[in-house]
DNA sequence: ACCTTGATGAGGTACGTGCCTCAGAATTCG
DNA sequence: CGAATTCTGAGGCACGTACCTCATCAAGGT
């Protein structure tokens, strides 16, 4: 049998109260009784029964996440995960929402945090653009007691707030040396797709990736990177364009989570099977670029990972624990046909 | 507020009792009165609070990891996430322990699986090359009652046995692919070095990397496979002489989790930044050598994601209920430098 | 010596569910 | 129709912990 608290007040010789507030770090307890309880519990190898303890604590935590408006297929499987995730957490006592509110206008999205009210949400994990408001948003939301992780986007390690996502330079290190591997001892140029070069994510894989072309791929040189705004019409011209201006490209990355626009826009213009082709995010649509070909490497972040690390940081925050970081690090995974798993 | 039993009980019209007959499927419930629960389930939005159930139940479920005596860094880091998941686990009325018996010898191990007793332990999670005595030991101990699953090593789908681990022939595949694409137009001979070619495992990892460079890769051609048979001497020997009669080797694909003495060997023999090297498992060594650039990639699966898939399903089935496969299914993970994140 | 304060003990209730017993109601069978 | 059988309800204890109140006791200040 398990040693319960009673065990434990019996074998610290101390009552169950005290035992109770050396648990949980209550106050009233003296230094050297505090010390005597730790060591019984060394001692007779207690665990605390989280179970009772929150079944005895009773305790709700309500997170929301707080997502863009504009749906892509990434953040449509992201969506799949929070919701399956709702149902998973349900039985841990905690209740997770989704709301999509947030807009690319950083006033928009800095209007939304505001309304998120203490009395509703424990805590917010958001995926919106860095910008002064929406800081300023955030800092406010933290003041009026809303524990907040930045989720997938935002700056790690940059200011006092939890990141959960990928280190967005190491991603794009990534695909640049997947890039010159690949492409071996050709030369030519690389095209760069972006949906905006406003975000600091774009900015950092672009960082990572020329840091590593520069570096060992000196037969390779990638173009300044374009940028689609998300709009089809504008993505099929400016990549049109930069096919008829450099006939020397001989490969694409493809930045944003949103591959499917820049990738048609490829094919409509060239043959994306002559080049190596990068792409971010799996999904059903890189899945299949991947099997047939049109795609040679997809770096890709686990949503369901993502979710259930915010999930337990802000867990982890609520109580007034520090996360695990070492438990949080969101991995950068690379996906090719050959490792993508059956179905 | 959630909903709780008490409350099911009144939606339904029914008493305490009969919800609990209901929820746990236990006889002496009219079909009607059942729907009648769960139509209440549905419309008032029940969920079970596992916690309460778990606590309630006051169960204990041993599961028991039987691990090969040998060990190189694989298992080593295998063995400190299992270390992990015991204290994590613990608190989810799991309790986890581990044995180091098995040996290469199928007798040994049948013998050890004979002496595993339903009384102390659950289920257990067995790392053991297929063979004949192996599973001849496998069969009885369920028929004793002890639920089984095999770690990392056996045939998926073969048998009508949960397996963990990841698809070999996939992770051959992938080793394959990425061969080929880093040797780009290169034309010679590969080196394939197995610990054994008596391992299904070893057998299917040959077979998918061989279907691959067959089928795109038409300028490379892989050796036989060369067996070290975990011994460092003949390592040494049968590497050297590989390379004595194939001048021509541009590349090599360390099968086994143990990259360390190979690697080594081919070290003395042959200068590994000329040619491309691929290895399985993520381990310390294996970071180091990509960072310095003697590995070009490595193929691994996560030992944490391993062990608590493997108890997922042990808890699964001694519940009675069906894993869900979709969850259990192991990622073949591809790292390069650029990946492994910091640390 | 009186009062305040802090450190504990003792004991209780509550959390939501599992599981048991007992009694009564409904159903089936002869 | 009565007996046997099968359902169902009521109620209670248990699980391990949190959290509350009240009482006690010692140390320190005035």
């Amino acid at each position: 049998m398990r040693p319960t608290t009673k065990d434990l007040a019996k074998a610290a010789g101390v009552s169950l109260a005290t035992v109770d507030r050396v648990l949980n770090g209550r106050p009233g307890v003296r230094e050297k009784t505090v010390k005597a309880v730790n060591e019984a519990i060394e001692r007779i190898g207690f665990v605390r029964n989280l179970s009772a303890a929150n079944l005895a604590r009773g305790r709700r935590y309500r997170f929301q996440f707080l997502l863009p408006e504009a749906g892509d297929d990434f953040l449509t499987t992201l969506v799949e995960r929070i919701e399956e995730s709702r149902a998973a957490f349900l039985s841990e006592s905690l209740e997770i929402s989704m709301r999509r509110v947030l807009s690319n206008d950083p006033h928009i999205t800095a209007k939304a945090l505001a309304r998120v009210l203490p009395a509703q949400v424990d805590g917010v994990a958001i995926m919106a653009p860095e910008s002064p408001q929406v800081r300023d948003a955030t800092t406010r939301l933290k003041q009026r007691g809303v524990e907040v992780v930045q989720f997938i986007t935002g700056q790690p390690g940059l200011r006092p707030l939890d990141f959960v996502g990928v280190d967005n330079n190491s991603a794009g290190a990534t695909a640049g040396r997947l890039m010159g591997r690949f492409l071996g001892e050709r030369k030519g140029k690389i095209l760069v797709v972006s949906e905006t070069m406003n975000s600091l994510d774009s900015v950092e894989r672009r960082l990572g990736f020329d840091t590593v072309l520069t570096a060992d791929f000196p037969n390779l040189s990638a173009l300044p990177s374009l940028e689609t705004y998300g709009d089809r019409t504008r993505t099929e011209k400016v990549i049109a364009n930069s096919y008829a201006n450099h006939p020397d490209i001989i490969g694409a990355y493809l930045m944003n989570s949103e591959a499917r626009q820049p990738l048609e826009a490829l094919c409509h213009t060239s043959d994306p099977m002559q080049q190596v082709i990068i792409a971010h995010e799996r999904t059903g649509y890189t899945e299949d670029k991947l099997r047939v070909g049109a795609l040679d490497a997809v770096i890709a972040q686990n949503p369901g990972h993502l979710v259930r690390s915010a999930i337990r940081v802000l867990k982890a925050r609520t109580e007034g624990r520090e996360p695990l970081a070492s438990q949080e690090r969101i991995r950068i995974e690379i996906y090719i046909k050959e490792n993508l798993g059956q179905l």
